[in-house]
Formats: C-alpha cells, sequence, structure tokens
DNA sequence: CGCGACCTTGAAGAACGTCAATGGTCGTGG
DNA sequence: CCACGACCATTGACGTTCTTCAAGGTCGCG
C-alpha cells in the first residue's frame, strides 16, 4: 500500500531469491517499524564517521556508496536501487567507514538496530539471509575491482549498463531492457575510475554503434548481446537464481 | 601446537577481536575437524565455477583471489594470510565466482562445511562473527576500488603496504615493521591494476626516497609517517580495535 | 653451472586526464 | 509565458601517466 511496505516487500523479495524464508520470518520483516523520509537530490544519509543506529532501506530511487579521497577526487563504490538496504554492514560496524547518498529525490525508510536486531534474535535464519545479501554485494565489489582495474573504458561501461538493467530487471523495474536513471556521466565517472569527458565520448561510441540510447534519464539496451560481449558481462556474480545451499 | 591448531587460534584470535565469544563458543571452533594440506607455490585451491563441499584455512604462506579476464589479464582481489579463512562465502554461495591460489608454497587446513554449519547451529553468535569478518573483507575490496580507481600508481603501492604491514602485525608476524613475504612486483600489478614494470619503477622511487628497504623476500618499512602519508592510509577501515555494537 | 623466476632498463606509444569553452535542457520564479 | 540559472552533455587541444615491447641482468636452487 504505502511506499514504505512495498520497500518491506521489495527487501523481502530480494532476500527470499538468496535464502528460504518461512511465512512467520516474512512477516516479522514485514512488521518492522519503518520511519519515511523524503530526502532532495545530492543529500547524503550517512556519512564517514558517523555512528549510525539505524539502517535506511532505499524506497524511490537511487542511492550511491562513496568515499572521497585527499584531493578531492571521489569513487562511488556501489549504485542502490529500490529494496537495497546499503547500510546494513552498520549492524556490526559501529563507525562508517564510507558514506551513502542519494543521487536524485528520493524516498528512503529508516529502521532502528534495534528492531532489526529482535527480528534477527526471534529468527535467527533471517541473519542467515542478511548475511548471504552482503556476500552479493561483495562480489559485485569485486567484480567492479576487476573492471577498474584490468578492463578499458568501454568494457567498465558496457559492464556497468549491465549491471544495472540487470539489477533493475530484478525488481521489475525495467520495460525490455529500457529502464529509468538518474545517473549523469559524472555518476559513471566516478563509479569506474575515469573522467567525465571520457565516459562522455565513449557512451558516444556506444550510440554510435547503436548498442544503446540514452536521453536524459531513458537508457535503452539496442543490442543486449553485443553490450554484453563488449562488457564481458557475466551475471553469475549477482547470483541472481542459483539453487542455494543449505 | 601442530599447525592445524594454532591455524584455529589465529582465527579464532581475530574473530574474537571482531565479536565477542564465550569460552564454549571458541572451544567449538577450536575443535573443528581441520584436514591438512601442503601445496606448491602457484597451485590454486578452488577455482572460478567449482562447487566447494569444504571452506580453507590458511596456515601458513600466502593465498590470493584472483580473476582473470577475457584477454588473460590477471585481477588479484585480496591477499590472504595466516588465520584468515578467505572461502567462507562458499557456505552461502553453491559456485566461485573467483579462484583461489596460493603464492608460494604453503599449508592450508580444510573444514567442511557440514562441520561449520553444525558449529553455527549451536553457537548462533558464531554466525553473527563470521559475518563480521566477511563484511571486514568487503570493507578491503571497498578500500582497493577507491585506489584502484582514484589514486596514483605511488599512492596504490604505498597503501598496499602499508595494509599488509597492519594485517601482518594483527597476527604477529612482524618484527618492527619489517615482514617476511612472497609477493612479487608482479603479484602487486596484478592486484593494482598496473604493469610490473610500471611497479618497479616506482618500488624505486619509494626506496630512494628511504621509505622502503626490500629485498627478496624481506619488506622493511623505513619510514612509516611518511608511507602512510603517501598511500593515505588510514587504517579504519580494517575495523582493527574499536568498541563493538551488541 | 645452468635454468627459471624475478627484477631492471630504455624507448615508443596508447589510453585517458586536464583545461577551457560552448550548448542543451529543465525546473523555477518573475 | 518567458527568462534565468543550474546542472549536464559535448567538443577540441594538449598533457601525462601508465602500458607495451624488447632486452638484459641477477639471484637462488637443483
Amino acid at each position: 500500500m504505502s511506499a514504505d511496505r512495498s520497500g518491506l516487500r521489495s527487501l523481502v523479495r530480494k532476500l527470499e531469491s538468496l535464502h528460504p524464508l518461512t511465512a512467520d520470518e516474512k512477516q516479522a520483516l514485514l512488521d518492522l517499524p519503518v520511519q519515511v523520509r523524503d530526502l532532495d537530490a545530492g543529500q547524503d544519509i550517512v556519512r564517514e564517521g558517523d555512528r549510525p543506529s539505524r539502517c535506511c532501506l532505499v524506497l524511490d530511487g537511487f542511492a550511491q556508496r562513496y568515499k572521497i579521497v585527499g584531493d578531492g577526487r571521489r569513487q562511488i563504490m556501489s549504485f542502490h536501487i529500490p529494496g537495497d538496504m546499503p547500510d546494513i554492514l552498520s549492524l556490526h560496524m559501529a563507525v562508517m567507514d564510507h558514506s551513502l547518498g542519494i543521487l536524485s529525490r528520493s524516498r528512503v525508510g529508516f529502521i532502528s538496530h534495534e528492531s532489526l536486531r529482535e527480528v534477527i534474535r526471534r529468527h535467527p535464519r533471517v541473519e542467515s539471509a542478511l548475511w548471504r545479501d552482503t556476500l552479493v554485494d561483495a562480489a559485485i565489489f569485486r567484480e567492479w575491482m576487476v573492471g577498474i582495474g584490468r578492463r578499458d573504458a568501454r568494457a567498465r561501461i558496457a559492464h556497468l549498463l549491465c549491471e544495472l538493467v540487470t539489477r533493475m530487471e530484478l525488481v521489475g523495474r525495467t520495460e525490455s531492457k529500457s529502464v529509468q536513471t538518474p545517473l549523469t556521466q559524472n555518476n559513471i565517472a566516478d563509479a569506474l575510475g575515469l573522467s567525465t569527458e571520457h565516459v562522455n565520448r565513449v557512451v558516444q561510441e556506444l550510440r554510435a554503434a547503436n548498442l544503446i540510447t540514452w536521453q536524459g534519464r531513458t537508457l535503452a539496451i539496442n543490442d543486449w548481446d553485443s553490450l554484453k560481449e563488449v562488457g564481458e558481462f557475466d551475471p553469475a556474480y549477482l547470483y541472481l537464481s542459483q539453487e542455494q545451499p543449505p
């Protein structure tokens, strides 16, 4: 119904795809008290050095995980879409070692550590599901490392676009390989360790080769197979629908 | 006494530094059945695509986590030292999305998923400790991403050396900022997304500035403060000895 | 003593960054 | 309704860091 319930449902759906949950466990998650807040573009949810007492849940919009280095350059370490709980790690790490911000006006839900711990205490398998979720996040970090370290700009960008569309598909936010996204070329650059200008030139190459169409907030993949090939995209690391260990 | 027991003790010490454990919980970990194996330099522990039924524990030597991209280039995503269980994630992910190998002749222990799951079932807090451990691994991935994406070769190398020495210190394998390591300049290059030649040139710069001494397997930091500064090394992301959330 | 693994060196080139403008587009307020 | 400003995309010229290629050189070990 309300946006917060639907956000929790996305979360439950994602966790369920990673780890089987009983009706009780799902209900406990759905019953979590959520405080909803609308944030303006560019605002931070938490900052490096903060000691959060609650986790955030992306309800609508995009979030970014980032760090600023000495000379002011930014590295974005992940993007988060509705249904993600990007700072679940604060349950275990008292001090944030990076910041979370939003890319465009977004709706975010806050859930206290206390209530999350209570659910975990009563339903230990929820802890396993959340652990698994953070392991998938780590797998995405690793895949990004491979790209930044060993792939050229063309492959990196193609790979990122493939990942984005695949993850949006999972939460039902695509229409035939086309998505709505607030990502700017500057965001892409900060995520891939490139300059904005270079991203621009490569994006134009991808357009010229008719692999993608990208106008404003609408990104469409015109030739999925070729884009996958250019980006060497193999979604195995997203652990989508594989059989599950006990 | 035997190498496998000492390996488990290192693991327990590390987990304990991340999450409080009772005597019972620690004993359960120490009683885990470990199958010890010696491996030759360059051998793999598990490969991308494998479906492991056990986890490995580094007892002596160094392990690397890596992926090979299309054109044969390698990206190393982490190094692992004694006491680390680099594939604990296989408890939750049926198929490996990357490989684990060793750098030099090493001693490795294998622990079955079954026995690990049994310990977790009986001692739920062990699961929290292991989760926390994988969160620290993820924090290291993120820090490496920042380096590869946004720092120059000099800073990247300085940062990696600082991290290495700090982690070796934790398990008591340093002598006044000096460590024994089988890392080659080629390994460093594959970890940092650089070419071997360039790593060589930068290492020589660091030597010329008298920041480090590096001969064969012996690496000594001569000027820790300067090296930290060059690498912008802030160990916060290693979550060493901070106070712990519940 | 000879082989393999690793380190070192030099020269040339490619990929990408930086700097400096210009133009587009959209939301907002007059 | 239109003008303005902010943010974003785009373009070109020019630098620079890092890569590639091609040789040696050194060291430890069988």
